[in-house]
DNA sequence: ACTATTGTACACAGACATTGTACAAATATC
DNA sequence: GATATTTGTACAATGTCTGTGTACAATAGT
């Protein structure tokens, strides 16, 4: 039996690695990779793993259990807990929409296909609902 | 006749103010709405529009102008030049893909339905690519 | 020629990201 | 049960990033 999904961030990709740290280990909660009940590694395990120090990726997995992903005590750790996400705001709406307008039109720009951009979106969106809302 | 089309940036919104002009101009950019020989507003000018300082949106000119879409020259202004893409490299497929991943994951968390998700990307889509690749 | 316009250079202030170090709470060991 | 270990947390220090104030350089207009 395998342990939790493995994390790798890219230093030097300009993004802060806690950031990093946060939208992949949320890309693996929604996906239900990580469900209720799993425990992560320890601030310092992960740390280790990372190359990076304890208290960066403290601050990711604080910004998760705000977020309600996550429950932390000391001494025990980082355990999953069920979560009921919140009703859609327009707020998140307006948010998503620019964000992604300047993605697709980045990865435009770097010269990515159409055709290719498509493929990835249809990719991740199978990885993510992966049996949760078809 | 109207003038380029206006840039609205969101103060407040975590991201840079350099960085949103630089996404909604690209945007612009690789739709074809701002095309080659378009003069934009000066830095001055966009940045009372914007409420931000002249340097602010003089970084964001300059930083498309280091990707090929910009010419600037002191005195004249800053014009859309013809500019020819890059060929996709495997870094900015893979950036591509980490940065849409943790996209769609934040927009899950937040409440977006997959239905209104496909329905924004589609609409971004059609946006995108009016008549340029179809 | 001279003045106005326009992008640029550079130093400063504040915010942010990461780290070093020490501490507090829970658990494991004996 | 006392004690050591494990685990998350608090906080100051340092370096980097953002935005601004101010002065300058190059071009255009008169």
């Amino acid at each position: 039996m395998p342990g939790p999904p493995v994390v790798r961030i890219d230093l030097g990709s300009g993004a802060p690695a806690y950031a990093q740290i946060v939208a992949q280990l949320r890309a693996l909660l929604v996906s239900g990779a990580l469900a209720a009940g799993t425990r992560l590694p320890t601030v310092r395990q992960l740390a280790v793993d990372l190359g990076v120090h304890h208290n960066t990726v403290a601050l990711a997995y604080r910004t998760l259990a705000e977020e309600g992903w996550l429950e932390l005590r000391r001494g025990r750790g980082a355990v999953v807990v069920e979560r009921q996400g919140p009703r859609a705001s327009s707020r998140a709406q307006e948010e998503f929409s620019r964000r992604l307008e300047g993605l697709l039109a980045k990865a435009a720009a770097d010269g990515l296909s159409p055709k290719a951009i498509v493929r990835e979106f249809e990719a991740l969106g199978r990885k993510l609902w992966k049996g949760k809302t078809p």
